[in-house]
DNA sequence: CGGGACATTGATTAAGATCAATTTAAGTGG
DNA sequence: CCACTTAAATTGATCTTAATCAATGTCCCG
């Protein structure tokens, strides 16, 4: 079935691109709307939505599933940027050149409605609201970078998995899912490669959480056994 | 005397968000324009041009000088995000939410053209290329942060601080300043606080990169010795 | 049931933080 | 204009954290 702004739960935040779009398509101005389709694409777990180089055609609104954002250098090195959950925006990185300067490299089964660039902003062209949202998204991704360069430089590991965590737990939540317990859909690389650590440092760090009965780790599964102390580890105390 | 696109060096970059809404206040769409005030602010060094929670009414393109935006947590620890120079544009950071989340400090007296926020996305709603333009402005930034937090996480101390000298020495040459003598506006503790180290450090890789004739360093003026060692040192190789 | 990716654990080393003491230079007021 | 004050920067000695190197364990999937 295609989604419309009724039967799609992100459209409910109020902070839907895609749901603003459909409106906008069905020339209606305010609800009820008729029926109207939104593209979807799915992508499997380990394809790339898109690729550093790729020329930007479309912003892609999260609608099921999780994702990797990485750069990467020519020497090889990476850096996974974010990890887009449900309701997210991907590709605005594409915007600053018409080319996206990332990979999006799906960490599960995933489901996208399709944004296509152009027409958004041409419609933002005549919706000063929509144009007002995309600038709200790109200028959101902004504060959330700033926020993670504070992580990562005054932090140390600890807090730093501590914080990461306490996001992950948050963002669940409010997805409607437990913050007390769920699965890491990234590998310990991968969250390495977030928070400017080493594999070894990541495992080691979850042994010690473990063992000072702050969480319980199973490989992927976590379940956070203290989250006070998950919270006041995680906020930068220096 | 009031700036003009036509006097303005910033505006020839056709970049300048400023000189759009020069335009636009003028009723041309084309040049030649007729002369059109730009209100300016000049700022003392030290002084601050916006705080953490003001509410966002402008944003500022840095004419001439250059500032450092900086965000806190409550518990005082700092993370210097930028250093905005000539020609960058301020007050980003506030689009979000319409609260600005940095402090912008003055490193040296300064001039910004005053861009009134709420009249550009009035304009960009009949002028698409500044609202592109402003799009893009904000993606620009959210890239940038991107690349920072690659610097961060992949590099150690010699090569974070490498890599942003050979950033101000690039940005000294677009702006038409020598690349490889110039003074740095900021203490050692912001260098620090920008890059994730301390100040400590920064002081002895500088004597280090000094010793290995790569630069000289006394105190604020830095020359630039061996461009290409410092750019090879600059360049992840991880 | 076996192969391979992923994760954990241990021992050692190295980079940078920390603590502490000077040195230097830029303002400032007499 | 000079002495004084103070912020900024440098340098040294030591300690801590996380990286590195190496081996082993475990689980998922075909």
């Amino acid at each position: 079935m295609n989604i419309t702004p009724e039967t799609c739960r992100l459209a409910a935040t109020g902070a839907c691109l895609a749901a603003d779009l459909c409106r906008a398509r069905s020339g209606a101005s305010h609800a009820p709307f008729p029926p109207c389709a939104i593209p979807r694409r799915t992508l499997r777990r380990g394809n790339s939505l898109y690729r550093t180089g790729d020329t930007l055609v479309n912003l892609y609104q999260l609608y099921a599933g999780s994702v990797k954002l990485r750069i990467s250098n020519p020497s090889g090195a990476e850096q996974i940027v974010s990890f887009p959950m449900a309701g997210a925006l991907l590709g605005l990185d594409g915007i600053e050149t018409g080319t996206y300067t990332c990979d999006a490299i799906a960490l599960e089964d995933s489901v996208m409605c399709v944004i296509p660039f152009s027409e958004l902003t041409a419609r933002s062209c005549n919706d000063a609201k929509m144009a007002r949202r995309l600038n709200r998204a790109i200028a959101q991704e902004t504060n959330y970078y700033m926020r993670l360069l504070m992580v990562l430089s005054c932090m140390n590991s600890e807090e730093r998995l501590a914080s990461f965590l306490m996001e992950i737990s948050e963002k669940m939540a409010a997805s409607g899912y437990s913050p007390r317990q769920f699965i890491l859909k990234m590998t310990r690389e991968d969250i390495a490669h977030h928070l400017g650590m080493k594999i070894e440092t990541v495992s080691r760090i979850f042994t010690r959480l473990q063992i000072a009965h702050v969480l319980d780790v199973r490989r992927r599964h976590l379940s956070i056994r203290d989250p006070d102390a998950l919270r006041r580890i995680g906020t930068c105390q220096a």
